[in-house]
DNA sequence: TATTAAATAATAATTTTTATAATCTGCTTG
DNA sequence: CAAGCAGATTATAAAAATTATTATTTAATA
């Protein structure tokens, strides 16, 4: 359930000593309740009704302080803004490119990979990334769309 | 030799009723013969000798008609903004996270998981994005960094 | 409970990207 | 090879996202 993940999270933050702020609770309740890909602005939205005068700043910085400690993950595309992914289990994300929708599905052993590159190029990998476009069901029915 | 490759780019365009416009040359010369992952802006300052008075606007424009013939691949990162890469054979990148550089590499073959991603999703598949993030060799010896 | 370093809020500023409208031009047709 | 038009470019302006700044507040520690 969430709050073993909630707490879990919470305690990898105090261990690499960061405050846990109530503002911060609520931004990591709200990726991991939600199991969405949230932006930033997405983000505060939701949050304006409990706390009537965070900022939006406070969640551009808090965001960055859970990637730098591994929570979360950032997930940038063409289109406007970033979104933000709480790192749960290795999964990865298929993305419709008609309506945006993100999906995510699992899928094993791309170590090999890591592996490749870092014979080839001499750097330490640390760790990758993999996203797969397309169209989606929904998507594919309504043929009368962009 | 990159006139070889600039021809076939300009007859892809050709086809799919782009016009070539000076300012369109000159974008996919630059990608072409520099090999590079440029900034729309540093595509922008690159020509602004030729080009006095060309605009920014100009380079995004182009960008995005390149994009969607299929010559030229969006990269986003983190950072502030978006790079483009003029797609020539398969490869994947790699990422320093100290200083920015990236590196091609190939890697033959991750076409399942496209096929895998269709099954477990029903998406229709077009194609996949991947990148590894990780150190460089010249960051890993400068150990005084950030 | 007092202290202090870190976090928040409230702007402001920067930066990237897109939209708009007037002007210009590549390309096709006659 | 000249003319006309759809599409391209410029020059702004506007929008949107993200970061910087600084005064105020607060979590955690002793």
């Amino acid at each position: 359930m969430a709050n073993g993940r909630i707490r879990e999270a919470i305690n990898t933050l105090k261990a690499s000593g960061v405050r846990i702020t109530p503002q911060r609770h609520a931004i990591l309740e709200y990726l991991i309740v939600n199991m969405s890909h949230p932006t930033a602005d997405e983000i505060y939205k939701a949050l304006e009704s409990k706390f009537p005068n965070m900022s939006v700043a406070t969640v551009y910085n808090n965001l960055r302080v859970f990637k730098r400690a591994g929570l979360v993950k950032e997930l940038t595309y063409g289109d406007s803004s970033s979104r933000f992914d709480f790192a749960t289990t290795d999964h990865y994300h298929i993305i419709c490119e008609a309506c945006g929708k993100i999906v995510d599905f699992t899928y094993p052993g791309l170590d090999e990979v890591e592996t490749v590159a870092e014979h080839v190029t001499g750097f330490t990998v640390k760790n990758h990334r993999m996203e797969v476009y397309g169209t989606c069901p929904d998507c594919k029915n309504n043929t009368i769309k962009n």
